[in-house]
DNA sequence: TTCCAGGCCATCT
DNA sequence: AGATGGCATGGA
């Protein structure tokens, strides 16, 4: 194989171990990276990244500068101890067998409005679908970004105030269909700073998800999604309807029991680090559905 | 063709 | 509170 040297391209390895970058990327938490081969491009903020699981670490190759990195280490959250984290967790033979099936599984930190609005685009909606529409999103109200010598042209997940600026049909026309007044309206919140995004972090995790949930198009599912992935609280326990499913199965012997007792059941079962149990039942759940007679697109 | 997808919301009892 | 139907679009 050879390597040719670029001088648009910084490389930096980082340092971590037990860590699925797979499993990570392809779980359904974000909606923006590739995989080529073994391998990973994406995009965070406004920088262009490819990453390459090594036994060491992970390879990181981004285009422009890349100062510190701590951009790119807080949005994988390397720096966490999973192991210490995993041990929280409460004893349980279906969920021993879905961390055990993707061991290494972490939970990103995801800039907070670009993980907002993804959500508000997933509702009712596959995986495959989400992937395309924020693509088309991106591509026509995104700012290009940079992008090494032969790589195809990227652009940033669009601000608030640039989707507010757009009309309601024009966001219809991405095929988002009835998602885009939900997130047009959102936008335009955020936009005016009827909600900052950023200020959540201080406030208990009910008064963070209460205000998430006063903006058009997130409720109570959307808003468990940003405070786990995009904010940081880890105990966050998204019931979607994959959850859901697997909660009656394993946890109440298939019986029958409304979303809001699967809601109240995993607020208090799962303990502080509830969201790591959430995401692994959600990406073990659907990649063993894989294996039998019907195949999920991821 | 029919069913379903990382739901939300308005509108009923 | 709890149940029901509508909502756009596309993949299986």
């Amino acid at each position: 194989v050879v390597s040719i040297e670029r001088t648009d391209c910084a490389k930096r390895l980082i340092g971590v171990r037990d860590y699925n970058l797979h499993a990570t990327l392809d779980s359904g938490q974000t909606f923006r990276w590739t995989r080529e081969n073994d391998a990973w491009t994406g995009v965070i903020g406004r920088r262009w990244i490819h990453l390459q699981p090594l036994n060491t670490g992970i390879l990181a190759t981004t285009a422009g500068a890349p100062g510190d990195w701590k951009w790119l280490t807080t949005y994988l959250q390397t720096a966490v101890d999973l192991d210490r984290i995993l041990t929280t967790l409460p004893v349980h033979p279906y969920l021993s067998d879905a961390v055990r099936a993707h061991r290494g599984l972490r939970l990103l930190r995801q800039e907070p409005w670009e993980c907002l609005a993804s959500f508000i685009l997933s509702s009712n909606k596959q995986i495959r679908h989400i992937k395309t529409i924020v693509q088309r999103l991106c591509e026509v109200y995104g700012d290009p970004i940079v992008t090494p010598e032969g790589r195809p042209p990227a652009w940033a997940f669009p601000r608030a105030e640039q989707i507010a600026r757009v009309g309601e049909s024009d966001l219809r026309a991405l095929g988002m269909g009835f998602r885009a007044p939900y997130l047009l309206q959102t936008a335009e919140k955020i936009a005016n700073g009827e909600c900052v995004l950023e200020e959540l972090h201080d406030q208990s995790i009910a008064e963070a998800r209460a205000a998430l949930m006063t903006l058009p198009g997130v409720g109570r599912k959307i808003a468990d999604c940003a405070l786990l992935f995009g904010l940081g609280f880890d105990e966050a326990f998204p019931v979607d309807i994959w959850v859901m499913n697997v909660l009656q199965t394993h946890w109440f012997r298939g019986k029958k029991t409304s979303l809001r007792n699967l809601i109240r059941f995993a607020e208090t079962s799962f303990g502080p680090y509830g969201g790591y149990a959430q995401q692994y039942l959600f990406h073990f759940a659907r990649t063993r559905y894989t294996g039998s007679s019907k195949t999920i697109a991821t």
